[in-house]
DNA sequence: CATCTATACGGAACATTGTTCCGTTTATCA
DNA sequence: TGATAAACGGAACAATGTTCCGTATAGATG
């Protein structure tokens, strides 16, 4: 059980991409790979086989292995790069909606991605060393994301105050966790009535 | 994906089993196999390989898979029996112990039940469907064990009223799923501090 | 443009599992 | 004691993560 992508390097020489020359098509496969291994892990979850992504990605496996040593470093690198994308939609729909229907955005969108991570739920229960980090980088994100869109729209007095958003991101993920077989209309239906909860008691 | 061991049988003719004449050495090997895949899974967690459980039984795989025709059904016949040994713990206390103390050795019993189940929350969160039933079963066990305790430390006024069952079970579990490194103390302590806080207010 | 070399690639081969199959053994009964 | 249905053991198969190494190529150099 060795750690990998340690802080600092043990060796005085830089690899290749660490000096930031990296070669075109080692790039390129980087790129697919993430796409692919997004893609598949979204129809057939995240145990779905090194092969099927590799395949997908146009790509050998060994490719496969030269750019995420284990099959937990692709997860992680898919996971990393989807709750980015979740956090980074906060400031796009502030800058698009008002506050309220910022706010009921972002949790639809926090949702699909939710949906999208069968299985994941599973690999961050499971104690495996490998996710450890995952759930402080999920906290460190989607925490400020949430909670800048919560302060807007409680500034205009559109939901309730006394909130705790680590609570609400649980309570939503909770939800949405048992919904793998019945259909997306659940999801929406329990969104919905979670959003109307919280202006139930607006000010405004 | 067929769903096994459903309640009604398509055929006529009983197996040997369901006519009440199992073999003494199969009836012996069956315990054999429960007893070993309850010490493999506690040291190992649930991901341990069917051929060390059929080792630690003294057994061969055939054996094993002729008692539990899948891997999970093996998992899922020593959950619902650690199960019913935790729920069944909550009679003895009670008959043995004041109330508060009762309650207080039952959560303590129902946290080493948690933490022996390395890996199944995993499992359970997985969307596997043959774990499907599980949780039901957990509540169905769990919920009255613990409502009774709770009313005969409430009747007794050694903890405060107003408490939500599930709620209880769900967040010991919870605070003892991220325990699987740190040492034993740590859920010690937490469930001290639990129990604390339920007794604070109380009338008495 | 030709050549050279470090880097990357592909996929066969290996290791570790879950699962099946079938020849052998044995408990039970007459 | 012999017959036989039931159970047993473990080799063999299949799926999947991981490693290895011969081959191809991007990019530098002259």
């Amino acid at each position: 059980m060795v750690r990998r992508s340690e802080a600092q390097e043990t060796t005085a020489e830089a690899t290749p991409a660490e000096r930031g020359r990296v070669r075109a098509d080692a790039r390129r496969n980087l790129d697919e790979l993430l796409k692919a291994a997004m893609k598949v892990f979204a129809s057939k979850g995240v145990d779905a086989p090194v092969r099927d992504i590799a395949k997908e990605a146009g790509v050998g496996v060994g490719t496969l292995y030269r750019h995420f040593p284990q099959r937990s470093d692709l997860v992680l690198a898919v996971c990393t790069r989807e709750i980015d994308a979740c956090a980074d939609a906060a400031a796009t729909f502030s800058a698009q909606l008002g506050p309220f229907e910022a706010l009921s955005a972002w949790m639809g969108r926090y949702v699909e991605f939710i949906m999208t991570k069968r299985g994941l739920a599973a690999a961050l229960y499971s104690g495996d060393a490998a996710y450890q980090g995952l759930p402080a980088y999920f906290e460190k994100r989607l925490h400020p994301a949430l909670q800048g869109l919560l302060d807007a729209a409680q500034g205009a007095g559109a939901i309730r105050s006394g909130l705790q958003t680590n609570e609400l991101l649980r309570a939503v993920a909770g939800f949405c966790a048992p919904a793998q077989d019945v259909g997306p209309e659940y999801t929406g239906r329990m969104l919905e009535l979670f959003m109307d909860g919280l202006r139930y008691r607006a000010p405004a």
